[in-house]
Formats: C-alpha cells, sequence, structure tokens
DNA sequence: GCAAGGTC
C-alpha cells in the first residue's frame, strides 16, 4: 500500500479527492482515512505537531528539582495526539511506501519527520518520500506525486533545535522568576522568546507614557470669505505664547489668495487581506482571537478560503471572475457589480506560495451564521470585493492664503468617484469644503482665534497594533501571533484593549534586562533564524546551538541574586493588588487574603476599613476605574457562565443601603 | 504547572 501522510485531516481529503477520484473513507482509531476503491492508497491527515518536546517526569517538581538540572536535561518526545499514532502504526504495516506531503515549510517538515518516526516503528522497511506542493490544485498536486523528494532531514532538524531552545530557555527563565518570587501553581510567570519581547514592547510603551510631559503650542485659525464662508489653518506651530500673539494682531481684515491649484486625487483600493491585514481589520469591532476563531469555523464550514497566510497577492490559478460572480446573486450583488466592472486585483508587498490571500469561496446568507459570524464573513467579503474594484476618486482643493504676511493654509476633499469606498465601508470618507479660488484674490477675514494646545503623548498599543509590530520584527508566526497575547493576559501581564501592562509586568521585564536581557529582545529570534538556516545547510549542528544557549543560562543562573529578583517581582505583585485610595486614612487599598478575600487598608492595624469581596470565581482588577471613588473596576469570572464587572466601594454602598432597609 | 509551533 502507498501511504500519504498531510499535515491536516481537511488537506488529507482533498488531495485524496484529485488523485484517486472517488474515495473511500474509514475511521482507523477515530481518524479518517481515504482510500482509492482498490485501497492500494490511502492518505491521512495529522493535527500538525503530534509529538511534543518536554522534560521527562522526573523534572516535574519545580520546587525541588536544581534549574541547572534543567541544562542538561535530556528532553523526551510526548505522544500528544495518541489516536492519529495508533492509525499511523495500524496503516504502516500494510504500507511498502510512504509520502510525507505536510506544508512545504520548515515546521512541516518537521511535522512530517514525526510522523515518520512513528511510521518507520511499526515498518522499518518502509520508503519513503517526500511530496512539495504549494497550492491544492489538480495540476500542482499530480505534478507534486510524480516528482516526489527526499525527505530533508536537516530542515526538521533546524526545527527541532528551535523547539529545544524555547524550551531550555522558557523553562529555566520561568522556574527562576517564578520560584524566586514564590509566585507557583496557576500564578506562575512565564518568559519565553516571543512573549517577552512583545511584553517589553507594551511596557516600555506605558513607561514613556509615564513619562510624557505634554509641552503647550498654540495655533491660529480663521475664517475667510469669498462670497462662501471656509476656514483655515495657520502653517506655524507656535512654542511661545508672545510669538503667537504678535502674528495673531498682524492678521488684519483682507487676505490674498498665494496659490491655489484644484486636482484629482486617486485613493488606491485596499490589498488582499493576509491574516496579519485581516485581524487588525476585524479588530475594528472584535477581538483578535475571537475574530480567528471564527474564521476557522467559517474555513471549516467552507464559507471562506484557509485564514492563515502571509499572502497578499492573489496567486493567477484563482478563478476571481467566478467567485465575484457567485456574489451577483446575494446581497452584495450591488457590490459584485462593481468588481466586476472593473476586475483588476490590487497587491500587497508580500506574496507567499503557501496558501491565497483569505477570500470568500461560497455565498452564505445572513440566516446561516451567527451575528459574529456574519460581521466576519461580511468583513471578508467586501474586502475581497474591495480589492477588485476601482479606486475611489477624490477631487482636492488646495489653497495658501496671505493674510498680512501670516500664512494660511485650507485644503477641501469631496469624494467624486467612490469606487471601492462604496464597497468597504469600514473606513469613512471625511470630506471638507473649500469654495473655488483663484490666485490674487481679495479675501474678507471674517474671524480669527488662538487656541492653546498640548503635545498629546503616544497611545498605547492595541491588540491590532502590537500584532502588526510582532510581525514587523519576525515575533512569532501568523498563526501564533494572537495566543500569544492571550497568554500574556491570562499570565497577568496585561489587561484591557488598549494594552496596559500590570506592575507585575514592569518587575518581570525590569527583572530579565537586568539578568538576561537578549529573550527581551527580538534579536534573539533573528539570531535563532541564522542558527536555524546553516542547520538546514548543514554548516551547523544541532549540539553546538543548544549548547551555546545552555551556557549563557549556566552563567545567568551563577550570576543571579535571587534574594534580590524575588523581591523587585515581589513589589511589584503587591502594586497590582492596589485598587485605590482608602477613604479613612488615604493609604492604599489593596486585595487581601484571610480566611477569605476581601479589601483591607495597607495600614492595617492602626485603620480597619475593610470592603467585602465575593468569594467565588476568579478575581481580575480591570484598567478602568471608578468614576466616583477613583477606585479600580474589578470583574468576576464565574467557573460557569458570564463574567461581571463592579466597583467594590459602590456595590458595598448598595448593598448596605439595601440592608439598612431590611432592618428598618 | 514551564516555550512556541502546528491544528481544532
Amino acid at each position: 500500500m502507498w501511504l500519504i501522510v498531510t499535515e491536516k485531516d481537511n488537506t488529507a481529503r482533498r488531495i485524496a479527492g484529485i488523485l484517486f477520484g472517488r474515495v473511500k473513507v474509514r475511521k482507523i482509531d477515530g481518524v479518517n482515512v481515504y482510500f482509492s476503491q482498490d485501497e492500494k492508497n490511502a492518505v491521512v491527515g495529522l493535527k500538525g505537531h503530534i509529538v511534543e518536546l518536554d522534560y521527562p517526569k522526573e523534572y516535574n517538581n519545580w520546587s525541588k528539582v536544581p534549574l541547572k538540572s534543567l541544562l542538561k536535561a535530556d528532553l523526551v518526545k510526548k505522544v500528544k495526539a495518541r489516536n492519529i499514532a495508533k492509525a499511523l502504526s495500524q496503516l504502516a504495516q500494510k504500507a511498502e511506501r510512504v509520502t510525507i506531503a505536510t506544508d512545504y515549510d520548515r515546521e512541516g517538515e518537521l511535522i512530517g519527520v514525526e510522523a515518520l518516526e512513528i511510521i518507520k516503528k511499526a515498518n522499518p522497511s518502509v520508503k519513503a518520500d517526500r511530496a512539495k506542493y504549494s497550492a491544492i490544485t489538480p495540476q500542482e498536486i499530480k505534478k507534486a506525486f510524480s516528482s516526489t523528494t527526499k525527505i530533508n532531514f536537516n530542515l526538521a532538524k533546524a526545527a527541532e533545535t528551535r523547539q529545544i531552545v524555547d524550551l531550555m530557555w522558557g523553562a529555566l527563565l520561568t522556574r527562576l522568576l517564578s520560584l524566586s518570587s514564590g509566585r507557583l501553581g496557576k500564578d506562575f510567570l512565564s518568559v519565553g522568546r516571543v512573549q517577552s519581547p512583545t511584553l517589553r514592547f507594551i511596557v516600555e510603551r506605558e513607561r514613556e507614557i509615564q513619562q510624557f510631559k505634554p509641552t503647550p503650542y498654540w495655533e491660529i485659525f480663521a475664517e475667510f470669505e469669498n462670497g462662501e464662508k471656509f476656514s483655515a489653518k495657520h502653517v506655524k506651530r507656535f512654542l511661545k505664547k508672545e510669538e503667537a500673539e504678535e502674528a495673531f494682531s498682524r492678521i488684519g481684515d483682507r487676505a490674498v489668495v498665494k496659490k491655489y491649484v484644484e486636482k484629482d486625487v486617486s485613493e488606491r483600493r485596499p490589498i488582499p487581506f493576509n491574516t496579519t491585514e485581516f485581524l487588525r481589520e476585524a479588530g475594528k469591532f472584535m477581538a483578535p482571537d475571537k475574530a480567528m476563531s471564527i474564521a476557522e469555523n467559517l474555513y471549516m464550514n467552507g464559507y471562506i478560503s484557509y485564514p492563515r497566510t502571509d499572502n497578499t497577492v492573489y496567486p493567477p490559478s484563482l478563478n476571481l471572475k467566478a467567485i465575484v460572480s457567485k456574489f451577483l446573486n446575494s446581497e452584495f450583488k450591488a457590490e459584485a457589480e462593481i468588481a466586476l466592472s472593473h476586475m483588476k486585483p490590487s497587491r500587497g508587498k508580500k506574496e507567499t506560495k503557501d496558501h491565497p490571500p483569505i477570500h470568500p469561496v461560497e455565498v452564505a446568507s445572513r440566516k446561516d451564521l451567527s451575528k459574529d459570524e456574519w460581521r466576519i464573513y461580511e468583513l471578508v467579503v467586501r474586502r475581497f470585493l474591495a480589492t477588485l474594484a476601482p479606486d475611489a476618486v477624490w477631487a482636492v482643493r488646495q489653497a495658501e492664503i496671505d493674510a498680512s504676511g501670516e500664512i494660511f493654509k485650507a485644503t477641501g476633499k469631496q469624494l467624486v468617484n467612490p469606487g471601492w469606498r462604496a464597497i468597504y465601508v469600514y473606513y469613512k470618507a471625511e470630506e471638507s469644503f473649500l469654495p473655488g479660488l483663484h490666485e490674487g484674490q481679495t479675501l474678507k477675514v471674517l474671524s480669527k482665534k488662538i487656541e492653546e494646545k498640548k503635545t498629546k503623548p503616544p497611545g498605547r498599543y492595541t491588540m491590532s497594533s502590537i500584532i502588526k509590530l510582532m510581525e514587523k520584527y519576525n515575533l512569532g508566526t501568523k498563526s501564533t501571533r494572537h495566543e500569544i497575547l492571550r497568554k500574556l493576559y491570562s499570565r497577568g501581564y496585561i489587561r484591557g484593549n488598549p494594552l496596559k501592562p500590570t506592575e507585575v509586568a514592569f518587575a518581570v521585564i525590569d527583572a530579565l534586562k537586568k539578568e538576561a536581557e537578549v529573550i527581551t529582545l527580538p534579536d534573539m529570534t533573528a539570531k535563532l533564524e541564522e542558527d536555524m538556516d546553516r542547520i538546514e545547510e548543514g554548516k551547523q549542528d544541532q549540539k553546538a546551538v543548544v549548547n551555546e544557549s545552555a551556557k549563557f543560562l549556566e552563567e545567568v543562573l551563577e550570576n543571579v541574586n535571587e534574594e534580590e529578583l524575588g523581591k523587585t517581582i515581589r513589589e511589584g505583585v503587591r502594586k497590582d493588588r492596589v485598587v485605590g485610595k482608602c477613604p479613612e486614612c488615604g493609604n492604599d487599598l489593596e486585595i487581601r487574603k484571610a480566611r477569605g478575600r476581601f479589601i483591607g487598608c495597607t495600614s492595617y492595624p492602626e485603620c480597619r476599613f475593610t470592603l467585602p469581596l465575593p468569594q467565588k470565581g476568579r478575581l481580575e482588577v480591570t484598567a478602568r476605574k471608578c468614576d466616583k471613588h477613583d477606585m479600580s473596576i474589578l470583574r468576576i469570572r464565574p467557573s460557569k457562565g458570564k463574567s461581571w464587572t463592579f466597583c467594590p466601594y459602590c456595590s458595598y454602598i448598595e448593598w448596605k443601603g439595601r440592608d439598612g432597609q431590611s432592618q428598618g
């Protein structure tokens, strides 16, 4: 038998369809296997990595295992998907040839080799080869399977090295920080090659905001008239009040048009969606992890294409016109017609061969989908149609006006041909008015005003802007970035959106910068990429790369002052428990634990002010404050049901009020 | 109970 192994069930099914025509599906150990009619060929799909690298059981007790021993431990491969491993072993016994047809990239090569190792154990004499394809189309698949190559074990080795290095650094530093600060169990503090640099970006932005000193400046505005009224802004930003006032007083009641231009400016249609762009846009109304899971669902149900892609260029094999035509019989009829009138696809900078940009594949109707699913589906449809539509055209007018030597600028923008904007309705077209003028024309100055403003600190990152930043620095992959963010939330490192780091996050980043700064920098990923390339080329071996990491980490352990490290982190943890100021003595109020949890004053026993707290459910301090009491809003996440938020002081007052009534 | 990477 010829056995073909793909990265996931879905591609197994499609490849079997292309290669065999008619397919017999049978479940082996609960796993779909796609056979040809004569059962001489079979395709089976994995679930990505089916084995996981880990420390042996003896290393499980964090408190008892010396950290140093983690550096010398032999890692083991634990089977994660037991049923798939069993199915592979069974199929292997009947197979004389196995073709690895996982994704054509580094991680895919390792995923394939993992499966091959299980197969070889069951049948050592099986012959193995590799099929490489970059699109699941009949031509491409047939070509790949008629011209298979050798398995690239060096490439798999490179991916495995990444796993070892990530685990080693992650486990050692995670345990070091958690142990020294006493944050054990579910409260542990994680460290990693991707999450820590990401967190550092967030922490450093917050520090910039905290240290920001607003400086005042002055701007001058004026209203002019040539029959029609319009306003304009002085070209200069004044840093001194006196200068602004001098300029202001010079402006008389007449002005002259110095320059005037009218032109049509076209605004390019948006580029096709890759995962990052998609999550960024969905981020306007939905959290990225939710948007991602909905997109996966829509994909599984055949409404949209594969949502994990870096590609922003439609491949020529994609029949765009056929897809657009489907929407002529849908509520997007008008939009589809605009696209069909043009049909010139835009293209982004990134072109990869793995998957096409995200696009709809089937027409859905509103009643087939939940409300959120529909919003995501609609976004994908509108984006797709917009990428094929004509550019938008704006009529732009620009004027420079001289008012007694003071120069003002005014612009008018009017959308004359909406093009793609009629389809992609997520950006508002902001129009502004300027009447037609001509150079040398005299204007009346109707009014003038001077405004004091202040420079503003940079904004916090949002979920979508941080994902964009991660992409820029090559941190994580299209499939993991949103999960890294989720991790930062669940570790209590960040709160809210825009992202606000907690005090623990500050403490963790400060501690890491002092003890092992490389783990907080994107450079580490860059260096690892270089090492992996060299391993793939056969110029570097795994051991050398792993030893280099071990040596560095050993030095960290030798130089670290655990007591001091623990102290800084514990101080951060303490600050995160502070919810506001005590109304009786003005000291910090914090979440405390005695028999149950409650809010108490830090100057206890001098001050005995307390507030009650619900005893059940996970308690979180949110980034928001109550307007009335300047106290942090708290959130309870019950084990079942929806989470809810409250101000501890407000709800205490309310509760006391009700109590008073029942007694009186 | 640790990482990041696949996939669900």
